[in-house]
RNA sequence: GGCCUCAUCGUCUAACGGUUAGGACACCAGGUUCUCAUCCUGGCAAUGGGGGUUCGAUUCCCCCUGAGGUCACCA
């Protein structure tokens, strides 16, 4: 037995990861990666009608994305099986008269079931254990002969799990078509993969001492378990699942979220440091991550948190790697224009940015000239009160100032605070009005540093049209 | 229905049995010479209910309620 650290992540083909699934994976991952130990993806392929085609490459783009890098794999079970690797375990457990071949047809089974339904019974097949099954010839489901006992798990997450012997039943190791149930693959797998930790989701929480039985069966000492509580759709009234409308991990990097901070929304997820820290780097939470400080219920998530965390990491990056990050969202007249101009306008823009697929409608007016747009004027609380004569006026004053600029966002800053002097206007209207001529955005930022990046030509360029346009 | 798990602001959460129950997101209001955002300040807002134990329960115990999970030849 060695005492080094292996994690997994195990999921099955059958479609796109969720969040609540990458978080499961995340925090395996922190575990191995905070113990120096060994991370491994294994692809739990043994169900062929539910596989997906490409989820599995899916799956290993999703941890790439992410950066949770495995050290084995992928490990596809489906592979294991031509091996053999099952086959062999299950002939240990039929020698040591642990395992027995089912005898019954689906059907039988099917009514035992809806029998102990109709008595408002819980269903065991061990009431139905033959006497004397037959010999085992791989056409039939060969189950595990149970040995109905108490067992209490210390779980990491969720404290003492005590169950009763009733739970315990004769479950099918390997079915009809060859292949082990996860239920038997998973534990063989983990054994001989010598996983020290088993960290998944909730839904195993009642299978569990039907998995430590197995363990004796097999002679082994079970791995630890720490069982993390699903996570909660937005209304928290279901646990988060593919067919309710839950995105893919994927679909967050089309929009341009970081990794960075899909990693420390999906950390902080129903863990805590303990502290009022919110925002963690990845080395930050590979050194801080617990798993005994996991909530023990299921959290909701929230994409408003998400967007905030996302925010703040974009706000904390250096305008270079942002620019980086950035390419490929850009708006399109935006490939007729140089890095250095595009940098400029990654600095006006980058503390506003929540994800990168915001940053067209954020700064389209840098890179075209939108149309005039009278609405923006007539609907502007304080412009809205002058004629468009006072308006013209207005604007031609504040050119005639503005073409003797150099356009540095100092010389702009002076010139814009003396015309509200010789104005005698406020800056809500002013500033408002010169906002709207040189943007034709109902949002931008901050007017003399767009107008500078902008450039003299094309501001003084967009006033004039203006001009003529009220 | 049986079994299991869980329960603090709308949400994520903090609180050796002793705190005015704290922080963050969201929301609202004000400030930062215009808008949006950032930043700052302030506001709203929680221990599901009932019994115990205790000088004192968010915290320990029991019951109820509510929520989730599971009872497959799915994982």
């Amino acid at each position: 037995m060695s005492n080094k650290v292996s994690t997994r992540f195990a999921p099955s083909p059958t479609g796109f990861l969720h969040v609540g699934g990458m978080r499961t994976a995340l925090f395996a991952w922190l575990v191995a990666r905070q113990a120096g130990g060994q991370f491994i993806l294994r692809i739990e392929d043994t169900d062929q009608k539910r596989e997906a085609v490409g989820a599995a490459q899916h799956i290993i783009d999703c941890l790439n994305w992410l950066g949770l890098d495995f050290d084995e794999g992928p490990i596809y079970q489906s592979q294991r099986v031509k091996e053999g690797i099952y086959k062999k375990c299950a002939q240990k457990l039929i020698d040591s008269g642990r395992a027995y071949a089912d005898p019954y047809t689906q059907q039988e089974v099917i009514e035992f079931r809806a029998q102990a339904k109709a008595n408002k019974q819980p269903f065991l097949y061990r009431n139905h254990r033959p006497d004397n099954p037959p010999e085992w010839n791989g056409s039939q489901p060969l189950r595990f002969k149970s040995e109905s006992k108490e067992y209490s798990t210390e779980d990491l997450v969720m404290g003492k799990l005590a169950t009763g012997p009733e739970v315990i039943d004769d479950f099918i190791l390997i079915k009809s078509d060859g292949f082990p149930t996860y239920n038997f693959a998973h534990i063989v797998d983990d054994l001989e993969m010598a996983i020290s930790h088993v960290i998944r989701g909730q839904e195993f929480i009642s299978s569990l001492p039907n998995y430590r039985n197995l363990h004796e069966a097999l002679g082994e000492e079970p791995p630890v378990f720490a069982t993390v509580p699903h996570v909660l759709n937005e209304q928290g009234n279901k646990k988060l699942s593919k067919r309710d409308g839950a995105k893919d991990i994927l679909d967050y990097q089309k929009e341009g979220y970081l990794p960075e901070a899909m990693v420390n929304f999906l950390a902080t997820l129903g863990w805590n440091d303990g502290t009022e820290q919110e925002i963690f780097s990845v080395s930050e939470l590979i050194k801080k991550f617990d798993l005994k400080k996991v909530q023990k219920s299921g959290a909701h998530f929230d994409e408003h948190r998400l967007k905030w965390i996302n925010g703040s990491h974009i706000r904390n990056l250096d305008i270079e790697k942002l620019y980086e990050k950035v390419e490929g969202y850009w708006p399109e007249p935006a490939k007729n224009y140089d890095r250095e101009y595009k940098k400029r306008v990654l600095v006006l823009v980058q503390e506003r940015l929540k994800y990168f697929s915001e940053l067209p409608e954020l700064t389209k007016f840098l890179f075209e000239d939108l149309p005039v747009n009278p609405v923006l004027i007539s609907s502007h609380k304080q412009l809205k009160k002058f004629s468009k004569g006072e308006l013209k006026a207005m604007l031609e004053q504040a050119k005639n100032s503005l073409e003797q600029s150099d356009f540095t966002i100092d010389d702009l800053t002076s010139r814009l605070n003396d015309l509200l002097e010789k104005t005698g206007q406020k800056p809500a209207v002013l500033f408002s009005l010169i906002r709207i001529a040189t943007t034709q955005s109902p949002a931008s930022p901050a007017l003399a540093e767009s107008m500078s990046v902008l450039g003299k030509d094309l501001s003084l360029k967009r006033i004039n049209r203006q001009i003529k346009a009220l």
